[in-house]
DNA sequence: GATGAATGAGGTTTCATTCAT
DNA sequence: GATGAATGAAACCTCATTCAT
């Protein structure tokens, strides 16, 4: 009976993860407001399914990004210690950012957005990433590298917008804006 | 009988000038994607109003930008001529873009979408603003002030993605972060 | 004074003759069905105008066929006393009603309709043309030709029925099965 | 499990039967052509369950009709063994055929339409009934019963186009006028 | 836990018809 | 008489979401 009990858990646990997979390839494809049933059809499962694990849309999004998320979060420390300068530590860590948006398509503009539906994820992104880049901006400034007038909150929002690419407008172009923006942060020498 | 007639179309202008205004304030608060009935309501028409006037969605979001737009790119010569240095009227052009942009509620997003019932408005901007733009931009790489290798698209592109505000991001961001872009696209002396 | 009057009523009733002229054509391009903007635009004259001269789409419809329809029912006698056999004036009578419901496209689907906006064309052309094509019959019938059996009505109907054209079923096509029709209703000597 | 989903499944096919007949009756009411919400209401479903269970109108029409269509193909090759002459088979086949087209409101019309919607059911009745009533033609042609010069698709044509009955022209009417067509297609001895 | 059928609100669009000028 | 802008009902179709099994 106990077995029984964590056979199921471990199948619940398998059909979430599946789900998550299937989001994360329809969100690419189509975006963050993507069908549900297309989310489910692509994992095999009920739309029923879907909604049992994750109630709100947000819930799903987070759950997409969220390791990608903390990995990213993750590496600010690793940078600082890893670079000479934290200039070029922030530099690498946005362009790791830069890379995780473009990717998921819409995960920019999500960002971004005041959709109520995405406030969530809004939140998760600011509580696990805004710490992560303050630490690298105020190394900067103590390193009177980069001007001390610039918020990590307010950064991460331009550098979010920033990655909403489209045809005409790609992932290289989204760097190089970044990494423009950045250089302006740069304290005049 | 031709005065009654140009009484008519004169009502007929009126409507479809509340009706722009409707569309105008309702896009600020809802987004350009806000349902047409909402805007019928707004403007005290039917909808059937609405689509006689405007017969896309796209046509009533260009015209209620379209003398904002004119203007914008109007204001690109005469600055130049007005300013000392051409990075100043570049500054000041994206200044004014910026105003322009952040007051209206979802243009810059607009401005990056892929939406196909958006793609008039987006040739419309494209069309008019980066010719603009491109003249700026141009004068300030001939006097050595800004580098050479960014074009008046993505510039544009990237004004209008940091144009894209929220409750945490206001519109006084949006032209710190766009002043900062065009510091880092100085030419470093 | 009276002469203005004379003069209005003479433009009115060209207007009349505009729209019907208009109307003609348009049924022709896409039935009996087709929006009345249309007919008006191509009139040339505004939607007030047609529901002026034509306060329902029968109204229209009937005043359209009235011409052909009166000119159809005048042919019945002057076919009998010009051919050599009665069923020698039935049959040319039907075909020269086919050709009238075939060209007019969407008539003969309007004559079976039960639609009640057009039950007044359904009575035009049933009190003009029933006791015109009865006139054949009972000629026929009194010479032997045709069995007694068949109304005026009926045939009426039926023959309205075949001229419901189309890609795969044209006017030849019903021309052949109205004539073995008429075939069928030969008394069998 | 599996029970329980055969249960649903078989709630899902009463529902499915409950839109085919509800749509069977309003098609009678109103013809093809009814707005999918007077189905759905008839039916007690909402919408979107007409929409799951047929996702265009013609899908509808189709299922509606689809076992009728096929039994009197069927009834083509019994008739054609079971009476003493071709010919009679034929009167006896068209006269099924009339009774179905007569009784189902609109389809008759249906047949005929060019209406793009429709084109699917016209396919499929011509797919399907016109191979069977070539068989019965083919086989009077060949006993001499019948001219050679009339094709089964003009005849099923013909056939529908007779059946699009009204308050005047009723389904004896039908029987008649289609008999005395067939009497027409005999070769006259 | 999983399912997916059912729901129905919500968006778009089209046109017949009215009415003030 | 003529006009055509305005109206709004009505049809379509799409999903997010619920719930009985």
């Amino acid at each position: 009976m106990a077995e029984s009990a964590g056979v199921r858990r471990e199948q619940a646990r398998r059909t979430r993860e599946g789900v998550l997979e299937a989001a994360a390839a329809v969100f690419v494809a189509q975006g963050v407001q993507a069908p549900v049933r297309e989310i489910a059809h692509r994992a095999e499962v009920g739309v029923g399914t879907v909604y049992r694990h994750f109630p709100t849309r947000a819930d799903l999004v987070t759950a997409v990004y969220r390791h990608q998320i903390d990995a990213c979060a993750e590496l600010a420390p690793r940078l600082l210690a890893a670079c000479d300068t934290p200039s070029t530590a922030l530099h690498r860590w946005t362009g790791a950012f830069v890379d995780f948006l473009v990717t998921k398509h819409g995960l920019g503009a999500a960002l971004g957005s005041e959709d109520p539906g995405l406030e969530n994820l809004h939140a998760v992104m600011v509580d696990t990433l805004v710490p992560a880049c303050a630490e690298l901006l105020g190394a900067c400034v103590d390193a009177g590298e980069v001007r001390a007038d610039v918020t990590a909150y307010t950064l991460m929002r331009a550098v979010g917008n920033l990655c909403i690419t489209g045809p005409d407008y790609d992932q290289a172009d989204a760097r190089r804006m970044v990494d423009l923006l950045l250089t302006g942060c740069r304290t005049t020498s």
